[in-house]
DNA sequence: CACAAGCCTTTTGTATACACAGATGGATCG
DNA sequence: CGATCCATCTGTGTATACAAAAGGCTTGTG
């Protein structure tokens, strides 16, 4: 592996994580040595984070992790909006919808655990089936400018999604609306998968803006 | 200004008018002579180009210039419609619509003169008022995440162009279409825009795949 | 005491040198 | 005659050295 590819991983991972701040100033020699590579490939890293908007280039003190803000929520899923809801309607259009079927039913399934269990539900593998079926969703749409559009997005909500912790209830009515938008997918119905969608983006923006900081 | 910068604005200039056709091997040794900078600000530039799309990396062989044919086209206007279509909507809903009408008559006038002219009408003054609506509409949507993507599409958009040259007649339909367009933002009707912007892409698309290579 | 100007330090921007990997050509063996 | 292997060579990947610019601090003056 490439030592530039080594530093953005690193510095990716760790700004989305939170290890890195917003604000925090990536000085050259500071993260090279950090990260045990040249001042060269670090450099390569930083224009690329900077491309992704995860790091602003400040003129005279280098590069600063940027910010990230309520305020960018709305901008963000307008976005996300955009997206996603073409998306859901073009992957409803496609040919390759077999998995479809079997995710929605699996997003069903979790919404019974998250419903049923108490305190000590794990919360990752329901991260992961929603990660699946974003990739289900790729793979149909089968377009890779939408599909690099869409990576972009994805970093900044992850970012985001540590300003509002997910409540077990909204959770479980998540996967509800995710078990909608994969049957509407799979039902081969474009229209009903671009409403579902849009509904899940509302609720979904609804309660990260009400339980923001709380 | 930055010897990256430089390196970076020329290449791409160069990329996007075809001065460097697809499939150009890009060297770095050969570039930075040619350009007259270092290989370190040429890398940077490198980086930049493969981040938008224009140039891929390609291992032990160094960067080429990304090919673009008609097979990108549906995917091209699949990511356009999801973001223009939205971004009419969004303009039309914001209150800051005051010069649309404006643009919407000078539209107007311009599908006159070309419908008008003989075979010396200059397309130039055209092209300049379609970028303008562009940013009119970037302006009233205020959305950076959204004008970040919209400005990747349009690059690709300026390079398929010159697969399919614009006849007169298809300039002065497009004329009354980015006037339907504009009119409808200017009105503050969002779901007039958006059919309005759905209907010129897809007249758009139509009008590439018809004449395309002829 | 406050404000401005100049110097110093820190950090970025650029260039060059070196090392390694992959590709291509020729030569040799089957 | 063809295929494979080795050597060379071109070109990328990385490091380091140097220069220029910007910001902060100190000092001097009003």
């Amino acid at each position: 592996m490439r030592a530039s590819d080594k530093a953005y991983a690193e510095l990716r991972r760790d700004i989305v994580e939170w290890k890195l701040p917003p604000g925090t100033v990536l000085g050259e020699v500071e993260q090279a040595e950090r990260l045990g590579v040249s001042r060269t490939p670090l450099r390569e890293a930083l224009a690329r984070l900077s491309a992704d908007g995860l790091a602003v280039q400040q003129r005279g003190r280098g590069a600063v992790v940027s910010d990230v803000s309520l305020d960018h929520l709305d901008n963000l899923f307008e976005l996300r909006r955009a997206l996603e809801v073409e998306s859901s309607r073009l992957a409803a259009r496609t040919e390759h919808r077999e998995g479809f079927a079997k995710l929605a039913q699996r997003f069903t399934e979790a919404a019974d655990v998250l419903g049923r269990g108490g305190p000590a539900v794990a919360l990752e593998p329901y991260y992961r089936l929603a990660g699946e079926l974003d990739e289900a969703i790729d793979e149909a749409v089968d377009n890779p400018y939408i599909e690099q559009a869409l990576r972009g997005l994805r970093t900044h909500l992850a970012r985001v999604r540590r300003l509002a912790q997910d409540a077990p209830d909204r959770l479980r009515a998540s996967a509800f609306e995710h078990a909608s938008i994969a049957g509407a997918i799979a039902a081969g119905d474009p229209e009903l998968a671009a409403a579902a969608t849009l509904l899940h983006l509302s609720h979904s923006l609804d309660h990260i803006k009400t339980h923001a900081g709380s």
